[in-house]
DNA sequence: TGACTTCCCATAAAAACCCATGATATCCCA
DNA sequence: TGGGATATCATGGGTTTTTATGGGAAGTCA
């Protein structure tokens, strides 16, 4: 599955429906069918909802029931946490996919939706509530950081 | 995949879509296909873009999730930038990409976009930026790097 | 019933696709 | 080696398709 790069903001209707952006769908590939789980962002004290592919969540629960010994207890939990606040989304016909109030209300999100693409995974975000938050990351990346290359072995492999 | 080098200016054309340089198209060999990834340079304070072949960013990703300990907190962040402010090019049967607006407006490109090689990657800028920041890259070599039989692997790998 | 979905169709804007052209560059053969 | 024939390239413009978005009708569940 490609990755999910890139940021655009889609709005919402009333009935709560959004696009997901046509490339974030063609990144997911076979995994369209198979849906997308969303969940308020652990990592970002659930300021945002962060998206996952559902399989994804299936790699998660299996590398817990393989490897339970290497995860903490800490890990443990938040696994438990994800499972119970993630909700399965599924496309219409269109492209679009039904946002909770829940999840909606979680992220601050009303008119519009910003998605995040993260790579693997991707965010909506409220585009008010992104826009410091991202100033925050940019200035937490220093001069040197920015001019390196970002592959630690790129010097090494070239 | 080759190397991209040289600088070659083409035209933007009122639909944002600017030809890539026949011999960069040549250098991605089947990288061609999946196409790259366009975003603000932030080694050069967004005054240019840099475009990365499509696999470049799989790479990170792979180090990523791989050896995660090995980036510092700085780094991690600036890659989720990144993913954030990448845009996926592809290329029509004419070797042209669509430059988004937004990257036109940040890289202060109007009417024509200049080419500029870069190794493994390239970059696209303004004519009018590009002219004093190769001046002062210029500047800041010195005669003896000039002199000297540069660059210490060179010899090593050949 | 009433709230909420799911399914369907309509539409404007944007992007992808297709074809045409002039300018270079490359090839080929006498 | 000259010079016409042939590709390739950069560029423009029209046409078709995709995308995002709205709303109605039918279906579902409590």
């Amino acid at each position: 599955m490609a990755l999910f790069i890139s940021e655009q903001t889609n709005k919402v209707d009333k009935k709560g429906r959004v696009s997901v952006p046509a490339q974030f769908r063609s990144a997911l590939g076979e995994a369209l069918h198979m849906g997308i789980a969303a969940f308020p962002s652990f990592s970002l004290q659930k300021q945002a909802i962060d998206v996952w592919p559902l399989a994804r969540l299936e790699q998660l629960q299996n590398s817990l029931d393989a490897n339970s010994d290497r995860f903490t207890a800490g890990q443990k939990n938040l696994a438990q946490l994800i499972f119970a606040d993630a909700r399965q989304l599924s496309f219409d016909d269109n492209g679009r996919v039904l946002l909770p109030l829940l999840l909606l209300e979680s992220a601050g999100i009303d008119e519009e939706a910003l998605f995040v693409g993260q790579g693997r995974t991707f965010q909506i975000w409220s585009p008010d509530r992104y826009t410091p938050y991202k100033a925050g990351i940019e200035s937490q990346v220093s001069d040197s950081e920015k001019s390196l290359s970002i592959f630690p072995s790129a010097e090494v492999h070239g």
